[in-house]
DNA sequence: CGGATCGTTGAGTTGTATCAAGACGGGTGG
DNA sequence: CCACCCGTCTTGATACAACTCAACGATCCG
Protein backbone atom coordinates (compact mmCIF):
# COMPACT_ATOMS: atom_id res chain seq x y z
CA UNK A 1 0.00 0.00 0.00
CA UNK A 2 1.42 3.51 -0.90
CA UNK A 3 0.70 5.53 2.42
CA UNK A 4 0.24 9.39 2.23
CA UNK A 5 1.65 11.49 5.51
CA UNK A 6 2.13 8.26 7.56
CA UNK A 7 4.22 7.54 10.79
CA UNK A 8 6.80 6.79 8.21
CA UNK A 9 6.99 9.97 6.89
CA UNK A 10 7.15 11.57 10.43
CA UNK A 11 10.10 9.08 11.12
CA UNK A 12 11.77 10.50 8.56
CA UNK A 13 11.10 13.86 8.71
CA UNK A 14 11.95 13.68 12.63
CA UNK A 15 15.67 12.15 11.94
CA UNK A 16 15.96 14.66 9.37
CA UNK A 17 15.31 17.58 11.65
CA UNK A 18 17.92 16.05 13.69
CA UNK A 19 20.46 16.89 11.22
CA UNK A 20 19.30 20.17 9.09
CA UNK A 21 16.34 22.26 9.87
CA UNK A 22 13.32 21.83 7.69
CA UNK A 23 11.33 24.60 5.88
CA UNK A 24 7.73 24.08 5.27
CA UNK A 25 8.12 23.82 1.90
CA UNK A 26 10.93 20.92 2.23
CA UNK A 27 8.50 19.05 4.78
CA UNK A 28 5.63 19.57 2.54
CA UNK A 29 7.36 17.93 -0.15
CA UNK A 30 8.72 14.47 2.23
CA UNK A 31 5.65 14.01 3.07
CA UNK A 32 4.12 13.73 -0.63
CA UNK A 33 7.05 10.95 -1.03
CA UNK A 34 4.94 7.39 -1.63
CA UNK A 35 6.51 5.26 0.61
CA UNK A 36 5.67 1.43 0.38
CA UNK A 37 5.49 -0.25 3.72
CA UNK A 38 6.05 -3.58 4.10
CA UNK A 39 6.71 -6.13 6.95
CA UNK A 40 9.52 -8.55 7.07
CA UNK A 41 10.16 -11.93 9.33
CA UNK A 42 13.92 -12.24 10.58
CA UNK A 43 16.42 -13.09 8.56
CA UNK A 44 14.91 -12.05 5.31
CA UNK A 45 17.34 -10.58 2.44
CA UNK A 46 15.93 -6.95 1.79
CA UNK A 47 18.72 -6.83 -1.02
CA UNK A 48 21.83 -8.58 -2.44
CA UNK A 49 25.17 -8.55 -3.63
CA UNK A 50 24.75 -7.29 -7.33
CA UNK A 51 21.50 -6.36 -7.21
CA UNK A 52 20.54 -3.06 -8.83
CA UNK A 53 17.64 -2.04 -6.78
CA UNK A 54 14.84 1.16 -7.75
CA UNK A 55 14.24 2.26 -4.64
CA UNK A 56 15.94 2.28 -0.95
CA UNK A 57 14.26 1.92 1.87
CA UNK A 58 13.72 3.60 5.53
CA UNK A 59 13.78 1.15 8.39
CA UNK A 60 10.49 2.11 10.85
CA UNK A 61 10.74 -1.04 13.10
CA UNK A 62 13.15 -3.66 13.81
CA UNK A 63 16.76 -3.92 13.54
CA UNK A 64 18.73 -4.97 10.23
CA UNK A 65 22.62 -5.62 9.00
CA UNK A 66 24.39 -4.99 6.27
CA UNK A 67 26.60 -8.25 5.44
CA UNK A 68 29.41 -9.53 3.24
CA UNK A 69 30.34 -13.22 2.89
CA UNK A 70 33.63 -14.08 2.00
CA UNK A 71 34.80 -16.68 -1.13
CA UNK A 72 35.34 -19.26 2.11
CA UNK A 73 31.83 -18.63 3.19
CA UNK A 74 32.42 -16.79 6.36
CA UNK A 75 30.32 -14.03 7.31
CA UNK A 76 31.14 -10.75 7.97
CA UNK A 77 28.60 -8.03 9.57
CA UNK A 78 29.64 -4.44 8.48
CA UNK A 79 26.93 -2.28 9.70
CA UNK A 80 23.67 -2.50 12.03
CA UNK A 81 20.54 -0.56 11.40
CA UNK A 82 18.02 0.74 13.72
CA UNK A 83 14.93 2.17 13.21
CA UNK A 84 14.97 5.73 11.71
CA UNK A 85 17.87 4.66 9.31
CA UNK A 86 17.82 4.29 5.62
CA UNK A 87 20.50 2.06 5.78
CA UNK A 88 20.96 1.55 1.82
CA UNK A 89 20.67 5.16 0.09
CA UNK A 90 24.26 4.85 -0.97
CA UNK A 91 22.18 2.84 -4.23
CA UNK A 92 20.93 6.35 -5.30
CA UNK A 93 24.48 6.51 -6.25
CA UNK A 94 26.16 3.60 -6.41
CA UNK A 95 24.23 1.27 -8.78
CA UNK A 96 25.16 -1.91 -8.17
CA UNK A 97 25.26 -3.46 -4.08
CA UNK A 98 28.15 -4.58 -2.99
CA UNK A 99 26.22 -5.59 0.40
CA UNK A 100 23.67 -7.79 1.18
CA UNK A 101 21.24 -6.43 4.09
CA UNK A 102 18.72 -8.33 5.95
CA UNK A 103 16.65 -8.59 8.93
CA UNK A 104 17.89 -9.66 12.24
CA UNK A 105 14.44 -9.29 13.52
CA UNK A 106 11.04 -8.76 12.55
CA UNK A 107 11.35 -5.59 9.98
CA UNK A 108 8.87 -2.97 8.89
CA UNK A 109 10.50 -0.96 6.28
CA UNK A 110 9.38 1.42 3.81
CA UNK A 111 10.66 1.56 0.25
CA UNK A 112 11.15 4.61 -1.66
CA UNK A 113 11.59 5.11 -5.06
CA UNK A 114 14.81 5.98 -6.47
CA UNK A 115 13.29 8.46 -8.72
CA UNK A 116 11.26 10.37 -6.22
CA UNK A 117 14.43 10.99 -3.93
CA UNK A 118 16.29 12.07 -7.05
CA UNK A 119 14.18 14.18 -7.44
CA UNK A 120 13.53 15.70 -4.26
CA UNK A 121 17.42 16.06 -3.90
CA UNK A 122 17.81 18.00 -7.04
CA UNK A 123 14.95 20.41 -5.66
CA UNK A 124 16.07 20.83 -2.17
CA UNK A 125 20.35 20.86 -1.70
CA UNK A 126 19.34 21.27 2.12
CA UNK A 127 17.34 17.40 1.96
CA UNK A 128 20.27 16.36 -0.35
CA UNK A 129 22.97 17.05 2.00
CA UNK A 130 21.11 15.49 5.11
CA UNK A 131 20.49 12.25 3.11
CA UNK A 132 24.50 12.46 2.26
CA UNK A 133 25.13 12.95 5.44
CA UNK A 134 23.26 9.91 6.86
CA UNK A 135 26.17 7.86 4.43
CA UNK A 136 28.78 10.17 5.70
CA UNK A 137 27.75 8.55 9.08
CA UNK A 138 27.77 5.51 8.50
CA UNK A 139 31.31 5.41 6.86
CA UNK A 140 32.40 7.10 10.21
CA UNK A 141 30.80 3.65 11.71
CA UNK A 142 32.91 1.96 9.73
CA UNK A 143 35.99 3.40 10.10
CA UNK A 144 35.18 2.63 14.14
CA UNK A 145 34.77 -0.86 13.57
CA UNK A 146 37.67 -1.55 11.14
CA UNK A 147 39.49 0.14 13.98
CA UNK A 148 38.04 -2.32 16.39
CA UNK A 149 38.30 -5.09 14.42
CA UNK A 150 41.95 -4.36 13.17
CA UNK A 151 43.51 -3.30 16.74
CA UNK A 152 41.16 -3.96 19.76
CA UNK A 153 40.52 -7.10 21.28
CA UNK A 154 37.33 -9.09 20.91
CA UNK A 155 36.21 -8.20 24.81
CA UNK A 156 36.62 -4.49 24.22
CA UNK A 157 35.11 -4.76 20.76
CA UNK A 158 32.03 -6.31 22.22
CA UNK A 159 31.98 -3.48 24.83
CA UNK A 160 32.40 -1.12 22.26
CA UNK A 161 29.66 -2.40 20.02
CA UNK A 162 27.52 -2.51 23.56
CA UNK A 163 27.97 0.77 23.80
CA UNK A 164 27.31 2.12 20.73
CA UNK A 165 23.88 0.59 20.59
CA UNK A 166 22.97 2.17 23.86
CA UNK A 167 23.95 5.61 22.09
CA UNK A 168 21.89 5.14 19.23
CA UNK A 169 19.08 3.43 20.69
CA UNK A 170 18.61 6.12 23.20
CA UNK A 171 18.77 8.44 19.64
CA UNK A 172 15.38 7.13 18.96
CA UNK A 173 14.53 6.81 22.51
CA UNK A 174 14.76 3.00 22.31
CA UNK A 175 16.63 2.36 25.72
CA UNK A 176 15.52 3.21 28.59
CA UNK A 177 18.48 4.96 31.61
CA UNK A 178 20.19 1.74 31.34
CA UNK A 179 18.96 -0.48 29.93
CA UNK A 180 17.85 -1.91 26.26
CA UNK A 181 16.57 -4.42 24.34
CA UNK A 182 19.01 -5.93 22.18
CA UNK A 183 17.45 -9.02 19.91
CA UNK A 184 20.72 -10.33 18.22
CA UNK A 185 22.11 -13.48 18.38
CA UNK A 186 25.39 -14.36 19.98
CA UNK A 187 26.59 -15.75 16.33
CA UNK A 188 25.32 -12.73 14.88
CA UNK A 189 27.34 -10.72 17.21
CA UNK A 190 30.12 -12.85 16.60
CA UNK A 191 30.05 -12.18 12.91
CA UNK A 192 29.88 -8.14 13.55
CA UNK A 193 32.89 -8.25 15.74
CA UNK A 194 34.94 -10.51 13.54
CA UNK A 195 35.67 -13.39 15.94
CA UNK A 196 33.41 -16.81 16.57
CA UNK A 197 30.16 -17.41 18.23
CA UNK A 198 31.91 -19.54 20.97
CA UNK A 199 34.56 -16.46 21.95
CA UNK A 200 31.49 -14.29 21.74
CA UNK A 201 29.82 -16.63 24.39
CA UNK A 202 32.96 -16.38 26.71
CA UNK A 203 33.36 -12.80 26.00
CA UNK A 204 29.64 -12.29 27.23
CA UNK A 205 30.40 -14.02 30.31
CA UNK A 206 34.12 -12.46 31.57
CA UNK A 207 31.96 -8.95 30.77
CA UNK A 208 29.32 -10.07 33.33
CA UNK A 209 31.43 -11.71 35.82
CA UNK A 210 32.96 -8.44 35.56
CA UNK A 211 30.08 -6.61 36.17
CA UNK A 212 29.77 -4.52 33.39
CA UNK A 213 26.73 -5.60 32.04
CA UNK A 214 23.20 -7.78 32.99
CA UNK A 215 21.32 -9.67 30.54
CA UNK A 216 18.27 -11.45 31.39
CA UNK A 217 16.49 -12.80 27.65
CA UNK A 218 17.44 -10.31 25.22
CA UNK A 219 17.26 -7.21 27.76
CA UNK A 220 21.13 -5.75 28.87
CA UNK A 221 21.58 -3.96 31.70
CA UNK A 222 24.44 -1.36 31.85
CA UNK A 223 25.42 -0.98 35.94
CA UNK A 224 28.37 1.25 35.49
CA UNK A 225 28.24 2.88 32.23
CA UNK A 226 31.76 4.56 32.66
CA UNK A 227 33.28 1.45 33.26
CA UNK A 228 31.99 -0.30 29.71
CA UNK A 229 33.20 2.96 28.47
CA UNK A 230 36.79 2.97 29.07
CA UNK A 231 36.93 -1.14 28.35
CA UNK A 232 35.38 -0.68 24.83
CA UNK A 233 37.54 2.57 25.00
CA UNK A 234 34.01 4.25 23.19
CA UNK A 235 34.12 7.78 22.40
CA UNK A 236 30.81 8.72 21.20
CA UNK A 237 32.59 11.65 18.65
CA UNK A 238 32.10 9.18 15.83
CA UNK A 239 28.58 8.92 15.55
CA UNK A 240 28.54 12.63 14.93
CA UNK A 241 25.40 13.22 17.43
CA UNK A 242 23.85 16.72 17.04
CA UNK A 243 23.55 17.64 21.05
CA UNK A 244 27.40 16.98 21.72
CA UNK B 1 49.23 30.61 -4.27
CA UNK B 2 45.90 30.25 -5.95
CA UNK B 3 45.78 28.84 -9.19
CA UNK B 4 43.35 29.65 -11.85
CA UNK B 5 42.65 27.01 -14.16
CA UNK B 6 45.46 24.55 -13.78
CA UNK B 7 46.62 20.89 -13.65
CA UNK B 8 44.66 20.13 -10.35
CA UNK B 9 41.17 21.19 -12.10
CA UNK B 10 42.14 19.37 -14.74
CA UNK B 11 42.95 16.08 -12.46
CA UNK B 12 39.49 17.08 -10.53
CA UNK B 13 37.54 17.65 -13.79
CA UNK B 14 38.31 14.30 -15.31
CA UNK B 15 37.57 12.64 -12.07
CA UNK B 16 34.70 13.79 -11.97
CA UNK B 17 34.12 12.87 -16.07
CA UNK B 18 34.72 9.77 -15.13
CA UNK B 19 31.29 9.34 -12.86
CA UNK B 20 29.24 12.14 -14.81
CA UNK B 21 29.47 13.92 -18.05
CA UNK B 22 29.50 17.37 -17.33
CA UNK B 23 28.36 20.41 -18.41
CA UNK B 24 30.59 23.13 -20.09
CA UNK B 25 28.32 25.67 -17.55
CA UNK B 26 29.12 23.07 -15.31
CA UNK B 27 33.17 22.90 -16.18
CA UNK B 28 33.25 26.76 -16.09
CA UNK B 29 32.58 26.68 -12.66
CA UNK B 30 34.96 23.57 -10.85
CA UNK B 31 37.20 25.89 -13.04
CA UNK B 32 36.68 28.58 -11.07
CA UNK B 33 37.25 26.97 -8.09
CA UNK B 34 40.06 28.29 -6.34
CA UNK B 35 42.31 25.80 -5.02
CA UNK B 36 45.37 26.63 -2.93
CA UNK B 37 48.28 23.99 -3.90
CA UNK B 38 50.71 23.09 -1.34
CA UNK B 39 53.67 20.19 -0.91
CA UNK B 40 54.18 18.13 2.03
CA UNK B 41 56.96 15.91 3.17
CA UNK B 42 56.33 12.11 4.14
CA UNK B 43 54.93 11.83 7.99
CA UNK B 44 52.64 15.03 8.02
CA UNK B 45 49.57 15.06 9.83
CA UNK B 46 46.61 17.13 6.81
CA UNK B 47 43.91 16.94 9.47
CA UNK B 48 43.99 15.36 13.01
CA UNK B 49 40.86 14.05 14.56
CA UNK B 50 39.10 16.58 16.41
CA UNK B 51 39.72 19.19 14.16
CA UNK B 52 36.99 21.26 12.14
CA UNK B 53 38.53 22.06 9.05
CA UNK B 54 37.03 24.94 6.86
CA UNK B 55 38.57 23.30 3.77
CA UNK B 56 38.49 19.91 1.94
CA UNK B 57 41.72 18.88 -0.14
CA UNK B 58 42.70 17.59 -3.91
CA UNK B 59 45.10 14.43 -3.67
CA UNK B 60 47.47 15.92 -6.91
CA UNK B 61 50.51 13.72 -6.50
CA UNK B 62 51.34 10.88 -3.49
CA UNK B 63 49.73 8.83 -1.32
CA UNK B 64 47.92 9.87 1.86
CA UNK B 65 46.05 7.46 4.23
CA UNK B 66 43.17 8.19 6.51
CA UNK B 67 44.18 6.44 10.52
CA UNK B 68 42.93 6.49 14.15
CA UNK B 69 44.76 5.52 16.85
CA UNK B 70 42.96 2.99 20.05
CA UNK B 71 43.80 4.08 23.53
CA UNK B 72 46.51 1.76 23.81
CA UNK B 73 48.41 3.95 20.92
CA UNK B 74 48.07 1.52 18.24
CA UNK B 75 47.18 2.71 14.79
CA UNK B 76 44.45 1.50 11.94
CA UNK B 77 45.12 2.89 8.16
CA UNK B 78 41.59 2.49 7.25
CA UNK B 79 42.23 3.88 3.87
CA UNK B 80 45.00 4.94 1.54
CA UNK B 81 44.30 7.58 -1.13
CA UNK B 82 45.59 8.29 -4.86
CA UNK B 83 46.11 11.19 -6.78
CA UNK B 84 43.20 12.63 -7.92
CA UNK B 85 41.37 11.33 -4.70
CA UNK B 86 39.61 13.71 -2.60
CA UNK B 87 39.97 11.97 0.94
CA UNK B 88 38.05 14.56 3.39
CA UNK B 89 35.15 15.20 1.22
CA UNK B 90 33.05 14.47 3.73
CA UNK B 91 34.10 17.28 6.01
CA UNK B 92 31.85 19.29 4.25
CA UNK B 93 28.84 17.40 6.41
CA UNK B 94 30.54 16.03 9.20
CA UNK B 95 31.88 19.16 11.12
CA UNK B 96 34.42 17.48 13.65
CA UNK B 97 37.03 15.01 12.14
CA UNK B 98 36.94 11.34 13.54
CA UNK B 99 40.02 10.67 12.03
CA UNK B 100 43.21 11.81 11.19
CA UNK B 101 44.85 11.87 7.29
CA UNK B 102 48.63 11.72 6.86
CA UNK B 103 51.07 11.82 3.82
CA UNK B 104 53.01 8.62 3.75
CA UNK B 105 55.13 9.96 0.67
CA UNK B 106 56.01 13.38 0.08
CA UNK B 107 52.86 14.84 -1.59
CA UNK B 108 51.22 17.75 -3.57
CA UNK B 109 47.88 18.66 -2.35
CA UNK B 110 45.01 21.19 -3.33
CA UNK B 111 42.99 22.67 -0.43
CA UNK B 112 39.68 24.15 -1.39
CA UNK B 113 37.13 26.04 1.19
CA UNK B 114 34.06 23.93 1.86
CA UNK B 115 32.24 27.61 0.96
CA UNK B 116 33.01 27.09 -2.44
CA UNK B 117 32.86 23.48 -3.10
CA UNK B 118 29.00 24.12 -0.69
CA UNK B 119 28.26 26.62 -3.16
CA UNK B 120 28.88 25.02 -6.14
CA UNK B 121 26.59 21.79 -5.03
CA UNK B 122 24.19 23.61 -3.96
CA UNK B 123 23.47 24.96 -7.68
CA UNK B 124 24.84 22.12 -9.67
CA UNK B 125 22.75 18.83 -8.13
CA UNK B 126 25.54 16.75 -10.73
CA UNK B 127 28.46 17.78 -9.60
CA UNK B 128 26.82 17.65 -5.99
CA UNK B 129 26.24 14.18 -6.64
CA UNK B 130 29.55 12.83 -8.01
CA UNK B 131 31.25 14.04 -4.76
CA UNK B 132 28.57 12.50 -3.05
CA UNK B 133 29.36 9.59 -5.02
CA UNK B 134 33.35 9.32 -4.25
CA UNK B 135 32.59 9.49 -0.84
CA UNK B 136 30.38 6.51 -1.28
CA UNK B 137 32.89 4.42 -3.13
CA UNK B 138 34.98 4.93 0.36
CA UNK B 139 32.22 3.64 2.21
CA UNK B 140 32.34 0.55 0.19
CA UNK B 141 36.00 0.34 0.39
CA UNK B 142 36.06 0.69 4.13
CA UNK B 143 33.40 -2.13 4.10
CA UNK B 144 35.61 -4.47 1.97
CA UNK B 145 38.53 -3.64 4.43
CA UNK B 146 36.67 -4.87 7.17
CA UNK B 147 35.36 -7.99 5.88
CA UNK B 148 39.37 -8.59 5.13
CA UNK B 149 40.40 -7.81 8.82
CA UNK B 150 37.10 -9.46 10.03
CA UNK B 151 37.01 -12.50 8.30
CA UNK B 152 40.17 -13.48 5.73
CA UNK B 153 43.82 -14.17 7.40
CA UNK B 154 46.23 -11.84 7.29
CA UNK B 155 47.82 -13.51 3.70
CA UNK B 156 44.84 -12.99 2.02
CA UNK B 157 44.33 -9.31 3.21
CA UNK B 158 47.38 -8.88 1.91
CA UNK B 159 46.95 -10.31 -1.36
CA UNK B 160 43.90 -8.29 -1.53
CA UNK B 161 45.42 -4.80 -0.84
CA UNK B 162 47.96 -5.72 -3.88
CA UNK B 163 44.86 -6.36 -5.79
CA UNK B 164 43.41 -3.19 -4.94
CA UNK B 165 46.37 -1.07 -5.63
CA UNK B 166 46.76 -2.34 -9.05
CA UNK B 167 43.73 -1.51 -10.19
CA UNK B 168 42.72 1.92 -8.32
CA UNK B 169 46.61 3.34 -10.18
CA UNK B 170 45.61 1.74 -13.07
CA UNK B 171 42.77 3.92 -13.24
CA UNK B 172 44.93 7.03 -12.64
CA UNK B 173 47.07 5.93 -15.12
CA UNK B 174 50.45 5.52 -12.36
CA UNK B 175 50.08 1.78 -13.10
CA UNK B 176 52.25 -0.18 -16.09
CA UNK B 177 50.83 -3.55 -17.16
CA UNK B 178 51.64 -6.11 -14.07
CA UNK B 179 53.87 -3.42 -12.60
CA UNK B 180 53.32 -0.14 -9.85
CA UNK B 181 55.00 1.61 -7.61
CA UNK B 182 54.53 1.38 -3.66
CA UNK B 183 56.49 3.71 -1.59
CA UNK B 184 55.11 2.56 1.46
CA UNK B 185 56.54 0.70 4.43
CA UNK B 186 55.99 -2.10 5.78
CA UNK B 187 54.65 -1.24 9.38
CA UNK B 188 51.93 1.02 7.34
CA UNK B 189 51.10 -1.97 5.28
CA UNK B 190 50.58 -3.61 8.94
CA UNK B 191 48.88 -0.78 10.05
CA UNK B 192 46.18 -0.98 7.21
CA UNK B 193 45.38 -4.71 6.93
CA UNK B 194 45.65 -5.22 11.35
CA UNK B 195 48.28 -7.04 11.66
CA UNK B 196 51.96 -6.80 12.67
CA UNK B 197 55.24 -5.68 10.52
CA UNK B 198 56.73 -8.90 11.59
CA UNK B 199 53.70 -10.68 10.56
CA UNK B 200 53.75 -8.37 7.52
CA UNK B 201 57.33 -9.31 6.49
CA UNK B 202 56.88 -12.98 6.58
CA UNK B 203 53.53 -12.62 4.97
CA UNK B 204 55.54 -10.47 1.90
CA UNK B 205 58.03 -13.21 1.69
CA UNK B 206 55.28 -16.19 1.14
CA UNK B 207 53.30 -14.54 -1.66
CA UNK B 208 57.45 -14.01 -3.01
CA UNK B 209 57.75 -17.32 -2.78
CA UNK B 210 54.50 -18.72 -3.93
CA UNK B 211 55.35 -16.37 -7.21
CA UNK B 212 52.49 -14.27 -6.49
CA UNK B 213 54.51 -10.98 -6.54
CA UNK B 214 57.87 -9.59 -7.35
CA UNK B 215 59.46 -6.78 -5.52
CA UNK B 216 62.27 -4.61 -5.93
CA UNK B 217 62.77 -1.70 -4.12
CA UNK B 218 59.04 -0.03 -3.90
CA UNK B 219 58.34 -1.81 -7.34
CA UNK B 220 55.97 -4.54 -7.57
CA UNK B 221 55.37 -6.97 -9.98
CA UNK B 222 52.30 -9.07 -10.31
CA UNK B 223 53.26 -12.20 -12.53
CA UNK B 224 50.36 -14.12 -12.05
CA UNK B 225 47.32 -11.55 -12.01
CA UNK B 226 44.69 -14.18 -12.26
CA UNK B 227 46.61 -15.78 -8.44
CA UNK B 228 46.64 -13.39 -6.88
CA UNK B 229 43.33 -11.95 -7.12
CA UNK B 230 42.02 -15.77 -6.17
CA UNK B 231 44.51 -15.37 -3.34
CA UNK B 232 42.91 -12.20 -2.03
CA UNK B 233 39.63 -13.18 -2.75
CA UNK B 234 39.74 -10.24 -4.95
CA UNK B 235 36.18 -8.79 -7.05
CA UNK B 236 36.34 -5.25 -7.96
CA UNK B 237 33.14 -4.71 -7.68
CA UNK B 238 33.30 -2.84 -4.73
CA UNK B 239 35.46 -0.03 -6.20
CA UNK B 240 32.36 0.58 -8.25
CA UNK B 241 34.52 1.52 -11.11
CA UNK B 242 32.69 2.86 -14.41
CA UNK B 243 33.97 0.51 -17.14
CA UNK B 244 32.81 -2.57 -15.93
C1' DC C 1 6.14 -33.08 23.25
C1' DG C 2 9.24 -33.43 19.44
C1' DG C 3 12.32 -30.44 16.70
C1' DA C 4 14.86 -26.60 15.69
C1' DT C 5 17.46 -22.82 17.22
C1' DC C 6 20.40 -20.85 20.45
C1' DG C 7 23.52 -20.89 24.27
C1' DT C 8 27.22 -23.21 26.94
C1' DT C 9 31.30 -26.01 27.97
C1' DG C 10 35.77 -28.56 27.24
C1' DA C 11 39.87 -29.88 24.71
C1' DG C 12 43.14 -29.35 21.32
C1' DT C 13 45.09 -26.45 17.59
C1' DT C 14 46.86 -22.36 15.10
C1' DG C 15 47.37 -17.78 13.48
C1' DT C 16 49.51 -13.96 14.91
C1' DA C 17 51.61 -10.92 18.55
C1' DT C 18 55.55 -9.68 21.15
C1' DC C 19 60.27 -9.16 22.19
C1' DA C 20 64.87 -8.82 20.92
C1' DA C 21 68.69 -8.52 18.02
C1' DG C 22 71.02 -8.17 13.84
C1' DA C 23 71.43 -6.83 8.69
C1' DC C 24 70.67 -3.64 5.17
C1' DG C 25 70.56 0.79 2.85
C1' DG C 26 70.21 5.42 1.78
C1' DG C 27 71.04 9.98 3.17
C1' DT C 28 73.97 13.58 5.59
C1' DG C 29 77.77 15.88 7.50
C1' DG C 30 82.52 16.10 8.16
C1' DC D 1 83.97 10.45 -0.65
C1' DC D 2 83.83 7.96 3.30
C1' DA D 3 81.77 7.04 7.84
C1' DC D 4 78.18 7.21 10.46
C1' DC D 5 73.36 6.91 11.60
C1' DC D 6 68.63 6.18 11.53
C1' DG D 7 64.87 4.02 9.63
C1' DT D 8 63.48 -0.16 7.61
C1' DC D 9 63.71 -4.95 6.80
C1' DT D 10 64.68 -9.59 8.47
C1' DT D 11 65.10 -13.52 11.56
C1' DG D 12 64.37 -16.52 15.71
C1' DA D 13 62.09 -17.78 19.98
C1' DT D 14 58.29 -17.64 22.89
C1' DA D 15 53.45 -16.57 24.32
C1' DC D 16 48.70 -16.16 23.89
C1' DA D 17 44.24 -14.77 21.80
C1' DA D 18 41.09 -16.89 19.36
C1' DC D 19 39.52 -20.76 16.31
C1' DT D 20 37.67 -25.32 15.41
C1' DC D 21 35.37 -29.35 16.59
C1' DA D 22 32.22 -31.73 19.21
C1' DA D 23 28.84 -32.47 22.43
C1' DC D 24 25.38 -31.26 25.59
C1' DG D 25 21.76 -28.15 27.85
C1' DA D 26 18.21 -24.72 27.51
C1' DT D 27 14.37 -22.55 25.21
C1' DC D 28 10.88 -21.57 22.42
C1' DC D 29 7.27 -22.84 19.32
C1' DG D 30 3.92 -25.31 16.72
Amino acid sequence: MTVRPSASHNLMIRKLESIVSLSDEEKQALRGLPIQVTSLKTDSDIVRVGDRPSHSFLLVAGFTCVYKLTAEGKRQIVAFHVPGDMPDLHSLHLKVMDTSMATVTPCTIGFIQHEALIQICDRYPRISAAFWRETLVDASIFREWMTGIGRREAYNRMAHLLCEFQVRLSAVGLAEDDTFDLPITQTELADAIGASNVHVNRILQELRANGLIRTSGTQVNVPDWQKLKEAGDFDPLYLHLRQD
